[in-house]
RNA sequence: GCCCGGGUGGUGGAACGGUAGACACGCAGGACUUAAAAUCCUGUGGCCCACAAGGCCGUACGGGUUCAAAUCCCGUUCCGGGCACCA
């Protein structure tokens, strides 16, 4: 048979799609297996050749498990809700949803192209109203629900009222999370509250709502005209674009994930995923456990400073205190005298953008207030300060100084001459050494510390904690990084809230059998500037009826995609986001394969989703994923030509050096091997066309270095364009045979030759197949079932690229027989369908078979086929390999021991010493020691 | 600065503590062909040796554990990713 993919690829595809051979169902009896991909957002730019890279994977493991026999459930879709196809908009005047769907379609295709065994009778588009109408149901039940932190789980807000009526908050005020300033809820009665306005009522139990509405200071993006949430900031700017981001106190909707941190980090421990993501999410969740502690402003300690911190042992090391400016209690105790410079720091501070702030993270700056707090164990008098390296969303936007232990505070008290008094001695130090630096270690012994002196730091800390306590001057505290998550944007392309305001301006939730809120046509996109996104300009949608307004906000990009893995479980659902029985039958997702990028935004959402659906008894499981696989980003390769300067002739690699030249990125699809082709770079690039070209051995070479995949380096890839060159199998081995799955790797498309030969041979091996042989014979099986074990146990590890080399080995064996049983091509053809499902299909239907390979049942090996009767045993003498000897695999020890001695060349290496020792590793190796 | 990964031929990469470099690319030589492409065969870590036989050196660097180390431990260094005033 010849390997004819243009002809065979089209025709399975279309096979697969007219048979439904995918599709899945629930309850079939036979054991379920989840597997997805995460969603792709769908750029103009089409999908590029790092892409499929996970998507192959997921395919493999997808097909695997239905040879397995498992009812398999392998979905697709897009999260298409989201900035850039409204940037496009306003560049365009074009409406996202209709660039949104050619996109999504030109995906499709793309995907459809790879032989993916996706159920496209599943897929999810987030951006539809039959999927929305969920998004906003959801957002609906986290309105209404709160967290209750004894039960530790969500509860009806409803119940929640019924607790203020009978006894009041008494239990329930404390440190609620609201926008990012923490704080405590004034304390009532039962009988108050029944007195409360219902105005009072609904500001209050907008306090303990899961989706609730602050003021808080925000990530302001002017460029973009939006909020941006904490993790689609990187380094002051916008993740998107790259635009300046600043702070702005902004009323916005949140969700209280911060509700949920003690079991997103505990529950890490149970998940199967790579250490390093479970680490991300540790770390920006960010629990920390230490001491709230007081410093009483006046004798009479009716009013006090809280600060918490880590290290309660250098609690006698505090030379001053330090509020953030976002800290308004500098207000209050700050004397007429130093106001005017505390205000104009504090205002000063406020205002700056995040990016300034970062610059000058190294810099030392803040002012004395000129007031004294009291230290709660001494009496002392503490000096406070204001200053910017204090974050006023953190703890309680306060901190003890403690140069001699904190590098900060170090810094801060050089600068100001401020004491700075050691209270720790690290192990094996002399005593009276002065500090050049901070020592911040948790080891050494307290000193200069009173009721704590000659502890170690851990037993120190223990002992702060629980006098501070017995004094009633502070109590242990756990607290986190992880900030709740704004849930708001000023922007058209997103999902409406389901929410209006009556006169009084109480956010009230849309009925249910509202829903979809449709997003209401507009044609002008650009963002206000003001605190209202683009709805607000259609008049008389935000106005539906006299005295009631809509909501013009629109949720975050994560909003669709932190649930999306439940709707394909159940998508056509009219009457609930998935229906119970298919929640029950798949249950949560087996294997999710997808980025690092991800580790901390759409994981640790999605974790919070299910979690809320899990104690509202909606989703049987609590966490979504149970394993999870990052695929490796796949860079770009990019190729450069060397020009010389001020004319127009380029020079070979290895001659350029000779020259005075520059050197420029030149289009990776006119370089093969690193070889330029001259005539497509003449047609190309215009001013190339009559270029001079200095060869070396009659060749140009060019100049390569992995860099990202992007257009201005030339060096995109098109998925597309290889499987016109090549095949759509050759591609998806390719990328498996290149490597590691999780690492990341160049693209080159030298050695996919190698791949698109393997395929060729295993066309042409159908012509070894011999129909009247009644049995396949012994060489045959011995072949065939190694390479069912390799493969089957490297497919268990997901290790695809030693796959591949193992079907090669066993393809390059049979070649070396004389004639192969049809039943041991075929066999090889369901190995072979994973990874190359196209020819594997062809094969299987050429030999015969009924039905796709899609259902062949996985072959089991026989362990006696898979051992030799003779095997190599390498003979070392004092661990260096000096001769191999072939001997019978069962043969014992001893018996090895002897025949290995009475070897001449044993004798030879041995001369006439004795041996010390002989090691024989059974099946493996000999050694011997003299 | 802190926390994770990772350094193996010209290239991508293999290797339960047990023959380092599987498999593939590239390259070289050969076969087929008028020729090219395709295909097939042989060789291919470095050094020494005319060849062979054989030897020596080799998994970033320096030590250690072990009969045996790319693999385990300690230190150094370089590269990639994440976090970064989180008290």
């Amino acid at each position: 048979m010849e390997y004819e993919p243009k002809k065979i690829e089209p025709r399975w595809q279309e096979y697969w799609e007219k048979n439904k051979v995918y599709r899945s169902e629930e309850a079939t009896g036979r054991p379920k297996y989840y597997v997805l991909d995460m969603f792709p957002y769908p750029s103009g730019a089409g999908l590029h050749v790092g892409h499929p890279l996970g998507y192959i994977a997921s395919d493999i493991v997808s097909r695997y498990h239905r040879h397995k026999g498992f009812n398999v459930l392998h979905p697709m879709g897009f999260d298409a809700f989201g900035l850039p196809a409204e940037q496009y908009a306003i560049q365009t005047g074009r409406h996202p949803a209709q660039t949104t769907h050619e996109n999504i379609t030109r995906f499709i295709g793309q995907l459809k192209k790879l032989g993916m065994d996706y159920d496209w009778d599943r897929m999810v588009v987030t951006s539809d109203p039959q999927y929305y109408k969920w998004t906003q149901w959801l957002f609906i039940q986290l309105f209404h629900h709160w967290y209750d932190r004894k039960a530790q789980r969500a509860r009806p807000i409803r119940e929640l009222e019924e607790i203020f009526r009978r006894q009041g908050n008494f239990g329930y005020h404390e440190q609620l999370l609201t926008g990012n300033l923490e704080g405590i809820e004034p304390i009532f009665s039962g009988r108050e509250w029944e007195n409360f306005s219902s105005l009072t009522r609904a500001s209050i139990l907008m306090n303990y709502r899961l989706a609730y509405q602050s003021y808080a200071y925000v990530n302001w993006c002017e460029a973009l005209g939006t909020v941006l949430a904490n993790d689609e900031v990187k380094d002051g700017v916008s993740e998107r674009g790259g635009h300046p981001v600043e702070r702005r106190l902004m009323r916005q909707w949140f969700l209280r994930i911060t509700e949920y941190a003690d079991r997103l980090y505990d529950d890490l421990d149970a998940l199967d995923w790579p250490e390093s993501m479970k680490e991300m999410q540790r770390h920006w969740i960010g629990r920390s456990r230490g001491l709230l502690l007081r410093f009483p402003l006046n004798k009479q300690k009716e009013e006090a400073i809280e600060v918490f911190t880590t290290r309660p042992d250098t609690v006698f090391g505090v030379t001053f205190l330090t509020l953030a400016p976002e800290n308004h209690l500098w207000k209050k105790i700050t004397p007429p005298a130093y106001y005017p410079q505390v205000e104009a720091y504090c205002t000063k501070a406020i205002q700056k953008s995040e990016r300034e702030r970062q610059a000058e993270v190294r810099q030392v700056n803040g002012v004395f207030t000129g007031a004294f707090a009291l230290h709660p164990f001494t009496g002392e008098a503490i000096p406070v300060w204001v200053s910017e390296y204090v974050l006023g969303g953190y703890g309680t936007g306060a901190v003890m100084g403690v140069p001699a232990h904190d590098s900060r505070d170090f810094r801060f008290a050089r600068h100001y001459g401020l004491p700075i008094r050691q209270v720790v001695m690290p192990p094996d130090s002399a005593e009276n050494q002065e500090l050049t630096t901070a020592y911040e270690e948790k080891m050494g012994t307290l000193i200069n510390s009173e009721f704590i002196n000659g502890l170690d730091v851990l037993q120190a800390i223990e002992a702060v904690i629980r006098e501070a306590e017995r004094r009633g001057v502070g109590q242990q505290k756990t607290n986190y990084r992880l900030r709740d998550a704004n849930f708001s944007r000023q922007r058209y392309w997103g999902e409406p809230f389901p929410i209006y305001y009556d006169q009084d301006g109480v956010a009230h939730t849309l009925p249910e059998d509202q829903l979809p809120l449709l997003l209401p046509p507009l044609d002008d996109f650009r963002p206000t500037g003001r605190p209202e996104g683009p709805l607000g300009k259609l008049k008389e949608w935000v106005h539906p009826a006299p005295g009631i307004r809509r909501e013009t906000d629109t949720m975050p990009g994560f909003a669709g995609s932190s649930w999306y893995f439940f709707r394909y479980m159940d998508p056509k659902n009219q009457k609930a986001f998935a229906g119970r029985e298919a929640l029950e039958y798949w249950r949560q997702v087996d294997l999710y394969i997808g980025g690092t990028e991800h580790a901390v935004g759409h994981l640790l959402y999605a974790r919070f989703f299910t979690k809320f659906l899990y104690d509202i008894g909606l989703s049987p499981v609590n966490e979504p994923f149970k394993k999870l696989l990052n695929q490796g980003m796949i860079l770009g390769r990019s190729n450069f030509v060397y020009r010389l300067k001020e004319s127009n002739t380029y020079v070979s690699k290895n001659l350029a050096p000779q020259y005075d030249h520059i050197r420029l990125h030149v289009d990776v699809n006119l370089v093969h091997n690193d070889v330029l082709d001259i005539e497509a770079f003449r047609k190309a690039v215009p001013d190339a066309a009559t270029a001079e070209f200095i060869l070396e051995d009659g060749q140009y070479i060019c100049g390569w270095e992995v860099e990202k995949m992007s257009k201005s380096r030339l060096n995109v890839v098109n998925p597309d364009d290889v499987i016109e060159q090549y095949s759509a199998d050759t591609l998806r081995m390719y990328e498996m045979f290149l490597g590691p799955l999780e690492q990341s790797k160049p693209w080159s498309t030298s050695g996919i030759e190698g791949i698109y030969r393997y395929l060729k041979r295993v066309a042409a091996i159908t012509e070894k197949v011999d129909r009247s042989k009644s049995a396949p014979d012994e060489k045959e099986n011995i072949i065939l079932h190694k390479t069912i074990k390799a493969i089957t146990k490297d497919l268990e590890q997901y290790s695809f690229n030693t796959c591949v080399s193992h079907l090669m080995i066993g393809l390059n064996q049979f070649y070396e027989l004389e004639t192969l049983h049809p039943d041991t091509l075929a066999t090889y053809c369901v190995l072979l369908s994973p990874f190359a499902p196209h020819l594997a299909e062809e094969i299987w239907h050429y030999l015969g078979r009924e039905g796709s390979v899609t259902h062949a049942p996985w072959p089991i090996y026989r362990e006696e086929w898979t051992r030799d009767a003779i095997t190599p045993y390498p003979v070392a003498i004092n661990g260096k390999t000096r001769f191999s000897l072939e001997l019978p695999a069962d043969m014992s020890p001893e018996e090895v021991e002897r025949t290995v001695l009475a070897h001449p060349m044993a004798k030879r290496w041995l001369q006439d010493r004795q041996p010390r020792k002989v090691i024989v590793v059974k099946g493996r190796i000999v050694n011997i020691v003299v």
